[in-house]
DNA sequence: TTGCTATTGCGAATCAATTGCAATAGCTGT
DNA sequence: ACAGCTATTGCAATTGATTCGCAATAGCAA
């Protein structure tokens, strides 16, 4: 967990500012252990701010994540939203139950064992992998099963 | 290679019927070794008849895409459009090159072990999986690291 | 050939995300 | 504490991929 301190000073060394409405946006992300998108985020702090607009809300994530404060990531299928987390969380992956929506983390070393055999087979460099699965969880295989009967 | 006749009964049994559009689309799906999004099909399509609509790609993709003819796919980080390509290929991922926007085939049965491991862990049943992985080509490696100098 | 209805082309609508711009407000040096 | 530079904001308009409504058209089964 960052200091509020050396979180400004790493925004000031990048010639950034820091500002009410990113402090929001800030503690909205450091509380939460959740994974939000920018609706998501601006539903939240608009109601301790309500003069945020989420224009503001785009650009601070996109800043953030410049940064490396918090990384972006894609839930289910047809992702066409996109979505936050802190990144001092482990190496970790997704399961999305398309039940409930409720989203598992899946803990494995395997998808980085893939990068470097690929790495060194064909000489190649990853900056980054997206990973997404989806599926049911336990709670709701039964609920699928019986609809698709 | 599916041929025309079994193409054909297999929309009709879904209640489709076959018109020289999707006669079109079908044809540069099955010729391309490419990974092609609507605009691109589109873009091909036009050429030999000219009064297609994207629109139309885009529903005709569809219908492809729910009879399990063709996958949809998402490439580089920030996925914003989606890709397809035929299903009769094996199991595979994909790998984007940012420098020179090449896409290579990436195969390993490490996925689906994870996705194995989780199920028995959780009992948890996967129906997808979308993996993208990016960085840089052997290629561009070089070309990568002087820029970032 | 007829009739039913799936499909098309077209334009308008969506929806997440981005951008241009003028007004505002951090921050640095004095 | 102040002044000045410029990063940041709010707002509205825009983008870009994809979808949708609808009237006209055209497959296809009988």
């Amino acid at each position: 967990m960052e200091s509020k301190n050396s979180l400004e000073s790493r925004l000031r060394a990048a010639g950034r500012r820091m500002t009410p409405q990113r402090k929001l946006i800030l503690s909205i992300l450091d509380q939460t252990g959740d994974h939000l998108d920018a609706e998501e985020v601006y539903r939240r702090a608009k109601q301790q701010n309500s003069n945020l607009n989420i224009a503001t809300v785009y650009r601070t994530l996109s800043i953030l994540k410049d940064m490396e404060l918090i990384e972006q990531r894609y839930f289910a299928r047809d992702h066409n939203v996109e979505y936050y987390e802190s990144v001092n969380k482990g190496e970790h992956y997704h399961f999305t139950c398309l039940g409930c929506r409720k989203i598992i983390e899946v803990e494995t070393p395997k998808i980085v064992q893939v990068q470097k055999e690929f790495s060194a087979l064909t000489g190649a460099k990853f900056t980054h992998a997206c990973v997404c699965f989806e599926g049911y969880c336990a709670n709701c295989v039964n609920d699928e099963e019986n609809l698709t009967l």
